[in-house]
DNA sequence: TATTGTTATACTCTATAACTATA
DNA sequence: TATAGTTATAGAGTATAACAATA
């Protein structure tokens, strides 16, 4: 067990001998750091069209469910009714999609994408699959399958429990 | 693909039929709203203490090497040397730990946890081996080990690449 | 009264640039 | 010249409270 450090060889920095303790066995510490991995893949390969992750969640939404609310989007992606506002202002003033009054009820408003909009959802999609591969070249599609059962598991059981939504 | 949704019962606000399409299938959706679900119970968990995911892990990383610099707990956690500083600040404010003047190199700080800050970890162990017991409560010993070691492979994978951190 | 969208506000996390004092 | 810590600043994301218009 001779160890060669004796006061730090003052030639190289040294900076690497940080132990994690318990961290790399934390599923919130481990989820984050991939998590935000995977965001940052998603950034780099949306950086070109200027589209973040919530933006294109967003116009998911809309392009499933064409009229719907605000405040169904707010329920549907854990978004709260306020902070979705500068979200569907920016799309609107980007030309992505519009706030048409809607018929019933004049409080909300029915939203859809503009035909611009549209046609760039089969390039986000083609980008989105792009990404998607990133990942999974990494871990597999039985992988991907397995992760997105656990993922399933802890997000259905730990965030039931009351509204997302508003306060 | 025969689906059930003729022209919308018109009695209730309808409020919860929104398709999220392929959302449910793309791993950074998925991991984002598992992510956000596993910190929200840490803070719930962690309330009456006051301590944030983030705070948590630079206790741990000073509890595990004592001594060690900013830029050392900057690298190890991914964490930008810049928004490192009100974070110690916070935890030094409070009395947890202590930035001492390193011997051999003057412009950078050791740290240590103070007593008060080493007594507390024992605390804040507890409460995450609780937090833990929660999230495997739902996926079993075996579905946490085998989500971090996917997790591991996307963050390793997607991560790397260059410097972490500072700019 | 309750709901829909909105505004205002605040706090956390993340990111960049530039400064200082040391090395 | 490079490194350690700091400051300032900016942008997202998330959170609450309160308001006007409408139901």
């Amino acid at each position: 067990m001779a160890d060669k450090r004796p006061e730090q060889p003052a030639g190289e920095p040294s900076g690497h001998q940080v132990s994690l303790g318990p961290l790399p066995g934390l599923i919130g510490y481990v989820m984050r750091r991939a998590q935000l991995a995977v965001f940052q893949d998603f950034m780099r390969g949306f950086a070109s069209v200027d589209i973040r992750p919530a933006q294109y969640a967003v116009l998911i939404v809309i392009e499933q469910n064409p009229g719907l609310k605000q405040s169904q989007i707010s329920t549907a992606l854990g978004i709260k009714r306020a902070n979705l506002v500068p979200l569907i202002d920016a799309l609107e003033e980007r030309g992505l999609a519009t706030r048409k009054s809607s018929a019933g009820d004049r409080r909300s408003y029915a939203l859809h994408l503009t035909s611009k909009g549209a046609s760039l959802m089969s390039h986000l999609h083609a980008l989105r699959d792009a990404h998607e591969a990133r990942v999974i070249s990494r871990i597999g599609p039985g992988g991907k399958a397995e992760l997105l059962r656990l993922l399933g598991l802890v997000f259905d059981a730990t965030a039931t429990g009351g509204g997302e939504d508003d306060g």
